[in-house]
DNA sequence: CTACAAGCTCAAGTGAACTTGAAGTCAAGG
DNA sequence: CCTTGACTTCAAGTTCACTTGAGCTTGTAG
């Protein structure tokens, strides 16, 4: 009846790991309500919550950014489908888009590499139009095609 | 008629910082001579394999396996195009693949998260194989459509 | 009642790919 | 000769997304 879950359950059935949980609360992507003893009790819809998450990382959005996307769900109510299906509609032509440079990519690929245009200040492939953009410090970002969590159970 | 390059000019004419090339020497990708002095200078002949540097990891291989990929090539002669050509071959498939999750991807946007079934365990968007793969400490991997370096000029 | 699992917090570590800063050297112009 | 800019090394810092460990408390089964 009570149909609150603990960390260890949510994990397990999110194959999230509990300390990503709580780095996710910590950083205001899911909450919890707390016990008297301060143990965390997740309603269930937190699940989709966490498989938004998971699914939103697969297509390449920073935690940051997800977080906004949460932020323009209702507050108050437990969102619905078309709650969700509205704040993923933006991202496909994000998707498109990584699509066609991989795309470009390939066909350079054959076309490019061999043929000795490869010199970085001609070659369209070697400048998809952000090379020029500004980014601080830090690591430099990249496309994997690894887990993007892995489970804890 | 010496046509040795600085790493300033390299620095400009591939759009990688000064300090990532030094990286990159540090890590076997690329190779310099010395002046008297210490100075590094570089054979024309560096710029394209920092082109297919650049290039590799915007196809979303680390460095590690791209200097894998370098030393394939054969030694003490400036690489064809053939030589590089042979190199890239095999990328395809790792394209193919990226752009094959990415569509599924794509598809999930509308016909799975508005309809109730994300729910991680069952769905098969959110396992696209390789969920339960183990992955050490450190960053979780992501893919990204930000440059991948930044020129210093 | 006593194990023992599971939860808690907080600080520090991880890895990739670099960048930044300190402190010093080298080369060219005026 | 002096300044200026480009170069050198080396250590430490940065970002992201977590994980790990220490030290402690809670909940439950036997």
């Amino acid at each position: 009846m009570a149909d609150l879950m603990l960390i260890g359950d949510v994990a397990r059935r999110s194959g999230v790991a509990a300390s990503a949980l709580r780095f996710y609360e910590e950083k205001g992507l899911i909450e919890s309500v707390r016990t008297g003893s301060g143990h965390r009790r997740y309603p269930r819809a937190v699940l989709r919550r966490v498989a938004f998450i998971v699914f939103a990382q697969r297509i390449g959005l920073t935690l940051d950014e997800i977080a906004a996307e949460l932020a323009k769900l209702p507050s108050g109510r437990v969102p619905t489908g078309r709650d969700w299906s509205r704040l993923s509609a933006t991202w496909t032509s994000r998707i498109n888009e990584r699509i066609a440079e991989l795309e470009r990519l390939r066909a350079g690929l054959t076309q490019c590499i061999g043929c000795g245009c490869l010199s970085l200040d001609r070659c369209y492939l070697s400048n998809p139009g952000d090379r020029a953009g500004k980014l601080g410090p830090g690591a430099r970002f990249w496309m994997g095609d690894r887990p993007a969590a892995k489970a804890r159970a």
